[in-house]
DNA sequence: GTGAGATCTTGATCTGGATCAATATGCCCA
DNA sequence: TGGGCATATTGATCCAGATCAAGATCTCAC
């Protein structure tokens, strides 16, 4: 360990210093004082798997860091058909599309470890932190090219292809967080799989099925994927 | 007209002076030496109907401020389907979601004037002006929030649901330019309507022949449709 | 005006994925 | 270690919207 790291950790606000997601969440681009004007505005939290983080007509009183585990958001049709926008992951940022109200229900599908700053306060800050506002304008522009790539799935691909899709984007959030990309997790229920891609719970489970007797995928325990053949998955995704 | 006003447009760059989208663009926010360096950089360019302004993988040279027509951003798979992943409007910004490559293919759907600037010149610029900055950011969470309401309507809502959905945001878009929340321009096809829903030729246009039948919509000339019954509309669209 | 290609509408039929209906396989806790 | 409820799988049937197939109606160049 170098000098300048051990400085750093140092004078590192102590929620800062034992954050799981220190050099992959929106923080990393705080210079020193900033960091610790947030850290003092910060606040962790833990909510354990199935919990309702929020209500999408909840006011947006709070903003988060993921520092650890897996989130669900969704939409509801007042008749209850239900639209799952997406999953976060340790080192995602929530609350880019936030308006007055969540606009959007955040799940804990896993226990869940957030680092939660007031919106007011996080706003405030924003106006005084230009490499935040960078950080977040990048981070929006990402997840405005995934929320095109869910669109041409949703509106444009096979029950098959969706699953494929998934499966491998799965295992590439895996990747990222240093995980195998032959292996995804999946903390969601064939139900949320279904909401996420505009399919029900049967068709998925047939299609995992087919790909399964196919060999292109095994399922192992604790709801764990391996993608046995790559490219033949990538081949049945249709493309990104 | 007050005498700030008088000095304003006076000491405004021409380019400026004359944009049909002056106060509702992005520069609308840029301080006056800003405005004035935006507009030393900046190509202002019309497209004939059915141009198409870029194609997908090209590599994302420019950046536009939309001042006058309509615009549409498609994606294709390797086999041809297409998806539509939006429209844009006067007063809208293109380059949100860019990365090295555009991403998706751009189209004049009518006659498009466009403000361009370089991307590495505003991105430049980006760094130096928070304001744009914080604009940016502002239209990057709208545009989210749209690209959900999007994922929504394809993952969930009927055919019915969507075209009347489509018909009221169309409505909505001609409101917010001016025009009247009853009347919609529909400058693109049915396919174009079609591959934006996530359904065929045929489907949008049995559906809106049945919306005529029932007389919750008219249809006028010039591609015009006026919204007959709007409570009914949106009770057709299922919400947002 | 006129005519030729594009776009749109309407009808007949088909089909991928939904719906309905049993099992089966977990997984948690006593 | 087993019992009970969630979740998942598999099978049978159905149907909303796709596909296939004509016509009808625009639109714009000449």
């Amino acid at each position: 360990m170098d000098l300048t790291t051990e400085i750093t950790s140092g004078a590192c606000p102590k929620v800062c210093s034992e954050c799981a997601a220190r050099e992959i969440s929106i923080c990393r681009v705080l210079p020193h004082p900033g960091l610790r004007q947030m850290a003092d505005v910060a606040a962790t939290k833990t909510y354990v798997a199935g919990e309702t983080i929020a209500f999408e007509d909840d006011s947006a009183h709070h903003v988060f860091n993921i520092t650890d585990g897996v989130v669900m958001l969704t939409r509801l049709l007042s008749d209850g058909r239900r639209q799952v926008l997406g999953f976060l992951f340790k080192g995602d940022f929530l609350g880019l599309a936030q308006g007055a109200e969540y606009g959007c229900s955040i799940h804990a599908l896993t226990t869940v470890r957030v680092c939660r700053f007031p919106t007011s306060v996080f706003r405030r800050f924003l106006l005084q932190t230009p490499e935040l506002e960078e950080e977040l304008l990048s981070r929006a522009s990402d997840e405005l090219r995934a929320a095109q790539t869910h669109i041409m799935l949703l509106g444009r691909k096979t029950a098959t292809e969706r699953v494929a899709s998934f499966l491998l984007y799965m295992a590439e959030r895996e990747a990222t967080l240093g995980g195998s990309p032959d292996l995804a997790f999946l903390p969601m229920t064939r139900a949320d799989i279904a909401d996420y891609l505009g399919l029900t719970t049967e068709t998925v489970s047939r299609v995992v099925s087919a790909l399964k007797r196919q060999r292109v995928i095994q399922l192992l325990p604790h709801s764990a994927v391996r993608i046995a053949d790559h490219a033949q998955l990538l081949n049945a995704s249709a493309g990104r």
